[in-house]
DNA sequence: TGCGAACGAGCAACTGTTGCGAATACGGTC
DNA sequence: GACCGTATTCGCAACAGTTGCTCGTTCGCA
């Protein structure tokens, strides 16, 4: 993603109109590598703009990524995030805290796919996200899942479904 | 993904009960390599149990995953979509219908990522999605863009330009 | 056959995102 | 610098996908 004075002429240049909010938004993403979501630029932006709307953000990010300078992905549940490094790469993905970090991959073309298999299908990018723990909860958190995000703990097999578990201290008798 | 009857003897093996609606969807999984959405399912499921709840499709999928009989993943915005092959494989995405295909790749372990790229990343699962379009889609839609999905055109009403469309050739070599 | 724990259905609640409309601000022009 | 048309902001409603909750029912073991 090109810089804040770039992108404000880009956008004027396609009849955008360049706003307080979008600038504050140019530069939240500028050199940006968290991956954030829509929401934690909200929040990122509301610090030095007060009272914008979260719709505004959505409408900005759209744009961006519309013109191409800004990439959008869906890397797991819940919301989607938005990377201002549209060149050729892809990501590692933390399974406990869902931070996200850019790796650079060599030899993705000695991927050697069996070319039968494609049937037909005409291959326009190729994703690859590397799953695990990322440094810092590889540390803290052998058994100690419940650091970060305690709410993505599954149901252990073997055990009876939360669904019928009460958290009321009832009569555990 | 077992066989119904081997997933019925698994989920007495740990307590859970099987019932019919569970059944139903035994069979609908076994072999079904379309990657369906919960929702899918329950459509699916309603022909041969009619009044079966979209909830219990829910929750008998999430008690397959969490006994690794199934796969749960997240391709793109939308609905998570659910895998039968528990298999380690990969994924053609149609960006056009959605259609998931599995796609078996080799040289995966040759993919060499700069070793001070990962910083004490530890890699769980490597996802690998090549994304494009699909056979029958490549065949009857290259100006139709609104043959199937045509919510992904919407621009804001009234916006008199329209955004040029790069089709960048991917170099996967 | 009887009992108790597990379950299904229905609906409410919740998250993330988009549609809509009225008031407002940008930016080219005078 | 003031003016004006149009894009924009914002708040809220609506929407899609998923999960929580509760009660009447059913499964599975004895
Ligand atoms: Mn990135
Ligand atoms: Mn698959
Ligand atoms: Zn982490
Ligand atoms: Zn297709």
């Amino acid at each position: 993603m090109r810089n804040p004075d770039e992108l404000a002429s880009a956008f004027r240049a396609v009849g955008l109109k360049v706003t307080p909010q979008r600038l504050a938004l140019f530069r939240l993403l500028h050199d940006n590598g968290s991956h954030p979501s829509a929401e934690a630029l909200h929040l990122a932006a509301s610090a030095s703009m007060p009272g914008i709307s979260l719709r505004t953000v959505y409408q900005t990010l759209s744009d961006l990524v519309a013109m191409g300078e800004l990439r959008q992905m869906q890397l797991c549940a819940g919301s989607a995030r938005f990377d201002p490094n549209v060149d050729d790469h892809h990501h590692l993905l933390c399974d406990r805290c869902q931070s996200v970090r850019d790796v650079y991959v060599d030899g993705l073309g000695a991927v050697t796919v069996d070319a039968a298999a494609f049937g037909g299908f005409r291959v326009r990018a190729t994703d690859l996200v590397f799953r695990g723990l990322c440094a810092e909860c590889t540390e803290c958190a052998d058994g100690a899942a419940d650091t970060l995000d305690p709410s993505i703990r599954a149901t252990r097999p073997g055990s009876p479904h939360h669904h019928h578990i009460t958290t009321t201290k009832e009569a555990t008798s």
